[in-house]
DNA sequence: TTTGAGGAGTCTTT
DNA sequence: GAGGCGTG
DNA sequence: AACACGCCTAGACTCCTCA
């Protein structure tokens, strides 16, 4: 989870530089994750099409879904060779494009079907990741493997390897989907599996179309019914994933590539339609009109960093002939070739009427950036163009070099330039580049989907379109978050100003960022960021140019405190909390006023302010107990007399257990390792939770998962609140929660309903609410919800060790404040089921600790009933000294 | 001339 | 933003 | 001891560059 996280804001760093666009740095990578997602999910989804295509997918025989196999490959191969025509639903290799219709659907769910013991069940399948193998391994239709459980797989304990039955030569693996379902019947002696290749492989890279023949073996006499129906089940899904990876299989990353983008297309016209200029429509209509290979493989240049390519190095499996492809992008406009200088390509160019590629790629220091050192160097030598400072010697010279040569004869003159550029061409071979105008096209379309469209989360797994199931709800919108298209332009400008900002920022380059700040004090210094919105929900306040602008400001005052300039960050603070924008962020705007007061010798200054801060209402939790804590520092006699009434609270401490740790190692910036009490390595959570198991440590059952297990717990419990109907929230059909959720208007709107849900949580009902949410959505993606890191027993388990009352409180506060509790849970859950019992534990390592946020949690959930403690690891000699038992600090 | 460290760019099986 | 880890 | 900051952030693999 803490990855995906982390992976979604380095996503949004790029998507924001890429506001950026004619930079050419980084390209879009909004597809870029979607080739990597949860593949439960994307087995729910094929699961959901399948049912969509065929009425019965019980009956789905092997040999038929080898035949829909090689019908697909069939599809791939024709698509390769001929021009499709793909503008409309028909296209076979993107079958997932109508939109609207596909998502809100519910659907049956799919019983596992009965598999009485010691059958023998075929299913097709694939068998992936041939090209990884070293040697070329020829197979035939009719030929058999045999599976086996490959333990020692460094990447996968589920690893299943298909091996020929004969000679055993390793085939390739199982789908992991299919292999995680597998591999534990296999290891346990319940399931034998073969396989028969279905298919002659078109190409020896290609996955293997086999069909899987899994003979469940007889239970063991001491093997209860449960072991027998979870197996049952696990030989289903397995199934079901197989199905999945053999539909899969023929889609190429570029093909997802492609569906991806159409799903954009067809939102963004549905939806944004007024907010669309010819610049976008002409770049959708062209588009559309390319053959796939084409869309492929401008999606592929699209991704990449260009802002030239060599197109004799362009090699991707679903675009079988780039040089075409590029020639045909360039004639419908959307890039340009250049083959040599005044050559056919580039009078094929200028007849299709695309002019500014010539002069762009006659630049002949993009040209030079193709080249390898060697290549450019054979460059100068034929054309005798010597090395600046270097009396032409020969002798290695560095790319800088050379460069600098080729820079001293294109001064000379422009037409020596001119003809430079043709020599280096001549290097390089045809070059592509994507016309500016559809770059920028794409990327507004990009922006209108994902930001138009919501939240960070939202927006990245909305990049899995076609492999995700999305939760169903009511599609509204009545009001749009960009009244006109210079709205959206101006919403553009701030973004691409914050890019720069950010830009500017990670290299410490302080100029440049004093120029992209410069329009955001200026918006602040407009009241840009007070301006009132009518009509606008606080929802989709952000998307605008003033709410930009503030976050701007708010790393501007930041990079003003670093300069010491404590002062002008008061003074844009003050600004700052004068405005209505970025509610969420005031918290912190005042805890740094309030330090920055401090830094200014102001203390009186600094306390009165924080004074003033408790009764803002936007204060988040740890925020709040940061200034509680701030007054009472500098609130001592004789500057105040009287303790406030929370005095006691605020400094309440959590009871601190302290547990030794032997350090494996000390490296700076390194999360800390210890050894466990079997010698092998482990963080200090496994420590942690290793020695709770313990007889010492109380013998708990526990997960590091800190706010995980409870995001899930929220969202299974609260689903049909999170995704009942309200005005505007739900924009589009692929959002994972509303977009009020991070607000307060989230349970204001929801309070009856909300409540009325918690009521039966506290009064134990939550097993029961969890099954109901488990089986009617398992797999579906919502904001929080798991689906793959906890079981549905467990998850009841832990509901009822926690205790209804509990349970219910931390889920009205996420409820009430989703943002502002969404941080800072303690680490470790801990449960033990014989006594309906649970605790938190945060886990803290020899040199870490509590922030506030967390201190703000662990109170929240000490007066929600639930006991939370601090587990203090320290190194051995430290714990001596401090007694090794437990007390209160 | 070889070798090795470090960087940039690209893609994603188990 | 999130959270760990290190310094001042 | 308490607090304020600074830094970093996927992973693997390949090809290139430079010393």
């Amino acid at each position: 989870m803490l990855d995906d996280v982390a992976k979604v804001n380095a996503h949004i760093d790029k998507c924001l530089s890429k506001g950026a666009v004619q930079k050419q740095t980084k390209q879009a990578s909004i597809f870029q994750f979607a080739v990597r997602k949860p593949r439960r999910q994307q087995q729910q989804q094929q699961q959901q099409q399948q049912q969509q295509q065929q009425a019965s997918p019980s009956s789905r025989r092997p040999s038929g879904g080898a035949a829909a196999a090689a019908a697909l490959a069939a599809g791939a191969a024709a698509a390769a060779t001929e021009i499709i025509d793909v503008t409309g639903e028909d296209c076979e290799a993107a079958p997932r494009v109508p939109t609207q219709q596909r998502t809100p659907t519910k659907l049956p769910r799919r019983q596992p079907p009965a598999v009485p013991e010691g059958s023998l069940r075929c299913f097709p399948c694939s068998i992936v990741g041939r090209q990884f193998l070293k040697h070329d391994a020829d197979c035939q239709s009719g030929q058999r493997l045999v599976i086996e459980h490959e333990a020692n797989n460094p990447r996968d304990a589920h690893a299943l390897l298909a091996l020929d039955a004969v000679s055993r030569v390793p085939m390739g693996h199982v789908p992991h989907a299919v292999s995680r379902q597998l591999a534990p019947l296999i290891r346990g002696g319940q399931a034998v599996v073969e396989a028969v290749v279905a298919e002659e492989p078109l190409t020896d890279k290609a996955p293997l179309v086999v069909e899987l023949q899994v003979a469940l073996q007889p239970p063991a006499p001491t093997s209860s019914p449960g072991v027998q129906k979870s197996a049952a089940a696990k030989l289903a899904k397995a199934e079901a994933a197989a199905a999945d990876a053999l539909q899969r299989a023929p889609q190429a990353t570029g093909e997802r590539l492609h569906s991806n983008f159409l799903q954009v297309l067809v939102t963004v016209e549905t939806h944004d339609a007024h907010l669309l200029a010819d610049l976008e429509r002409s770049f959708i209509v062209a588009y559309k009109a390319l053959p796939l290979p084409c869309q492929c493989l401008f999606l592929r240049l699209f991704q990449r960093k260009g802002p030239l390519f060599c197109i004799a190095s362009l090699d991707y499996k679903e675009v079988p002939d780039c040089a075409a492809a590029a020639t045909q992008l360039a004639t419908a406009g959307l890039a340009a070739v250049e083959c040599t200088a005044g050559g056919t390509g580039a009078e094929d160019d200028r007849a299709a009427g695309v002019a500014a590629a010539h002069e762009a790629s006659s630049d002949w220091q993009q040209l030079a950036g193709l080249l390898t050192v060697p290549e450019l160097a054979a460059v100068l030598s034929q054309r005798r163009i010597q090395a600046a400072g270097n009396g032409g010697g020969g002798g290695v010279r560095s790319r800088e070099q050379l460069l600098a040569a080729l820079q001293a004869h294109a001064a000379i003159s422009p037409a020596a330039a001119t003809a430079l550029a043709g020599w280096l061409l001549q290097a390089t071979g045809p070059v592509v580049q994507l016309a500016a105008a559809a770059q920028e096209a794409v990327c507004r379309l990009q922006r209108l989907f994902f930001l138009n469209e919501g939240h960070s989360l939202s927006q990245f797994l909305a990049s899995d379109l076609g492999t995700v199931r999305y939760p169903q709800y009511a599609v509204h919108r009545s009001v749009s978050a960009f009244a006109s298209r210079q709205e959206l332009l101006d919403y553009e400008a701030a973004l691409k100003a914050a890019a720069q900002l950010s830009d500017a920022m990670e290299t410490g380059d302080g100029e440049a960022a004093e120029a992209a700040l410069a329009p955001a004090w200026a918006a602040l210094d407009a009241g840009a960021h007070k301006r009132e919105r009518p009509g606008v929900p606080p929802f989709l306040q952000r998307f605008h140019a003033g709410w930009m602008y503030c976050v701007m400001a708010t790393a501007g005052v930041s990079l003003l405190e670093c300069q010491q300039r404590h002062a002008e960050a008061v003074r844009r603070l003050e600004q700052l909390l004068g405005g209505r924008c970025c509610p969420n962020r005031r918290g912190d705007w005042y805890v740094r006023l309030t330090t920055d007061l401090e830094h200014l010798k102001r203390p009186g200054e600094s306390l009165e302010r924080a004074e003033k801060a408790l009764s803002d209402g936007w204060l988040s939790n740890g925020d709040r107990l940061a200034l509680q804590r701030r007054i009472l520092r500098l609130g001592k006699p004789p500057r105040r007399w009287k303790r406030p009434h929370w005095a006691e609270a605020a400094q309440h401490e959590a009871l601190e257990v302290r547990i030794e740790g032997r350090p494996l190692n000390n490296t700076l910036g390194v999360k800390s390792r210890f050894y466990g009490p079997n010698d092998e390595q482990c963080t200090v959570e496994e420590l942690a939770l290793q020695y709770y198991a313990g007889e010492e440590g109380g013998g708990w059952r526990g997960v590091h998962s800190e706010g995980g297990i409870w995001a899930t717990l929220f969202g299974l419990l609260l689903w049909d609140v999170l995704f009942m109907p309200a005005p505007d929230v739900f924009r589009t059909p692929f959002q994972t929660a509303p977009l009020d959720l991070d607000t307060p208007g989230f349970y204001e709107a929801r309070k009856g309903a909300v409540e009325a849900c918690l009521a039966h949580v506290a009064a134990g009902d939550a097993p029961r609410l969890l099954r109901a949410s488990w089986e009617a959505h398992e797999g579906t993606l919502a904001r929080g919800v798991n689906w793959e890191r906890h079981s549905l027993e467990e998850l009841q388990l832990v509901a009822e060790c926690i205790g209804g009352a509990a349970l219910a409180g931390v889920c009205r506060l996420l409820a009430r404040d989703h943002a502002g509790w969404s941080g800072g849970m303690p680490d470790l859950l801990l449960w033990r089921p014989d006594r309906r019992d649970a605790k938190l534990s945060e886990v803290k390592g020899p040199r870490d600790r509590l922030s506030t946020q967390q201190i703000a949690w662990m109170n929240a959930l000490d007066a929600a009933g639930l006991h939370a403690e601090v587990l203090k690891v320290v190194e051995p000699e430290t714990a001596a000294a401090g007694g090794g038992r437990k007390r209160r600090l």
